[in-house]
DNA sequence: CGTTGGCACTCGGTAGAATTGACTGCTAAC
DNA sequence: GTTAGCAGTCAATTCTACCGAGTGCCAACG
């Protein structure tokens, strides 16, 4: 009975041989044309060599077991969630053309400016070698120490905080203060604050002066501002490349919508990244990614590790049926250029 | 002969008041159901008292003078661009719901944060009260002075310059040298940039020390690469929000994938504002603004303008049958209270 | 017993014809 | 100059018939 169990569904989620091979020729056709394959094209694949008919049982049965559905009686089938899934588990992994690698090459070859400007036009270069929509995040600097601080003062009760971490972000904050403050006392409480959180992260907790006079206060100010930033977002960064593509790539206008109103959302897109990697995926297909706006959608995700840590992440979103070898390879890619461009290398540019 | 044509075209750009009033109600008829407008729905409209008979012969003479287009022979009219034109100019100013009225002043009350996160979310609220997309444009600092600079050292031969200027804005540049730069010439270089720089603008040239020692150089290096940004962007910022409302707003895919296209390019946005406001125009419809993708679309714009200086612009990006007067009711009301919000009373937040 | 060819059946998509109805332009009368 | 009436136009809609891709089932075959 064991054996009988282990023969009709040798393992929940692995399929015989030819099974496979037909599920696998049904999702390459349809990522191909976007149409409901059927049972004679299979067929008449490379790697299929059965007749129709047989073909045919072998549908009913990988319907049965979810890989596929049909659209209606006298159509072709149509891979599921988990027809995509099982295809891309079983991907061999591609490699771009060689005019996309050489694209990749020379981008990374000339790029420069800030971090920033080199993110964001990251960003669109993945968009553009896949023509699916992509997100560039940058991690948050909340493992990054303080190099300096600087209060500047920009009136009276209204002074600015730059803050300078070793990841080379700058961030500023407004303080502002229910007293006039005046230089001697703006540059003071600027070197008080120096000797306090350079070496620090925003982690850390410092004990700042309890006093209640002006420089005090404008320490206090500062340092709680600083601090207060953790709870909404860590100061990662979203880029995103050729929302355009959106309109592109799904068809019917609510679709685009209510993509396009995700893509807003910058908080969301970041935490969906970061859901997907901490599940260890590389893709999240149709509704495994929880958000059920993007149920029509796949996204691809690869993070960006430098010195063994991590320092972002680029995705893809493109629709369920997108060409996943070539876009894994494509955020391979990019991801791994980005990773060398920001490490040893730097100081090439 | 003079009078004759004074009286069949009274001014090249002015209509008599009945083909006014047809064409206004024309218009605001393909405003409000998107549809090409017959003779007789304009007849029984409110301000116009004559038969259907009547409207037609004046809407073939509004055809003939540009105001009106027919789909097909046997269709309604719907407004050229000219039309529109005609419309807005003669627009009385309109004025919000007090609903809306509320949540922009509830807006504003509550708003707070840096300036970017504010005119982030500004973006965000003028896309909400209208359903259209719209762009918030922060000036440049071409013409805010240097508050303070200071060279911070990443890597022994890279440096962050980070520049703070009176109008709060931050920026930071990297300063890559050939030679290890060490701590105490990296702070010499930092003293030195500040006595240079600070109360400059980034139109004023300096003199820079001719040495060739590390710190001359450092000094260099960094005036250098802070001058250089002059060309490609002011330090203009963009918002954009709501750019999901431009696949609820326009029809066919096309549309909406070009206008998302130029959307994507923050410069051309940016361009495409100030050449409107250049003109002294608030409203470019449809061919109007020069750009062929958006030859669908009308953009609004509204200036903010803080104690008398140009502060930057809202605006707004619709089709050309967009609610023009609640449009620029909207505009209007944000853009006066962002200049309120930044001008006098910003200490009060 | 798995595989295959054959066959009847289903059902979405398309092409054409007929119909509808919302317009117009024109003209003749007011 | 304005209006009612009328004939004409043309997109959109509906209906019908039909086609064909594709299925499920079954009987025959190795």
């Amino acid at each position: 009975m064991a054996r009988r169990a282990a023969k009709t569904s040798p393992s929940p989620s692995d399929l015989d041989a030819r099974k496979a091979t037909i599920l696998e020729a049904v999702v390459a056709e349809h990522i191909d044309t976007a149409q409901p394959v059927g049972s004679s094209s299979v067929a008449h694949s490379a790697d299929v060599d059965v007749s129709p008919a047989t073909v045919r049982s072998e549908m009913v049965a990988l319907e049965r077991e979810g890989y596929l559905a049909q659209p209606h009686t006298s159509a072709g089938r149509v891979p599921t969630d988990k027809g995509y899934r099982y295809f891309v588990d079983h991907l061999k992994s591609g490699v771009l053309s060689s005019a996309q690698q050489y694209q990749v090459r020379d981008f990374f070859a000339n790029v420069r400016g800030e971090v920033e400007d080199v993110l964001e036009k990251t960003s669109t270069l993945l968009s553009e070698l896949t023509s699916y929509t992509s997100v560039v995040v940058s991690a948050g600097h909340s493992h990054a120490s303080i190099l300096s601080v600087q209060l500047v003062s920009l009136e009276a009760r209204h002074q600015l905080l730059v803050t300078v971490f070793s990841d080379g972000s700058v961030v500023k904050h407004s303080v502002n203060t229910t007293f006039d403050a005046n230089f001697v006392d703006v540059s003071e409480a600027s070197r008080q604050l120096n000797a306090l959180l350079i070496g620090t992260t925003l982690e850390h907790r410092v004990q700042v002066p309890s006093r209640s006079d002006g420089v005090a206060t404008l320490v206090r100010e500062s340092v709680s501002v600083l601090h207060a930033e953790q709870p909404t977002t860590d100061g990662e960064q979203v880029f995103i490349g050729g929302s355009s593509k959106v309109a592109e790539v799904f068809v019917g206008v609510e679709t685009v919508r209510k993509v396009l109103s995700i893509l807003e959302q910058e908080l969301l897109v970041v935490t969906l990244v970061q859901d997907i990697l901490n599940r260890g995926l590389s893709v999240a297909i149709g509704s495994e990614h929880g958000y059920e706006p993007l149920s029509a959608c796949a996204v691809i995700v690869a993070p960006v590790t430098i010195d063994g840590a991590s320092a972002g992440a680029v995705g893809l979103l493109g629709p369920t049926r997108m060409k996943y070898r070539e876009a894994l390879a494509a955020a391979g890619m990019v991801s791994q250029h980005l990773a060398r461009h920001f490490g040893g290398e730097d100081d090439l540019a």
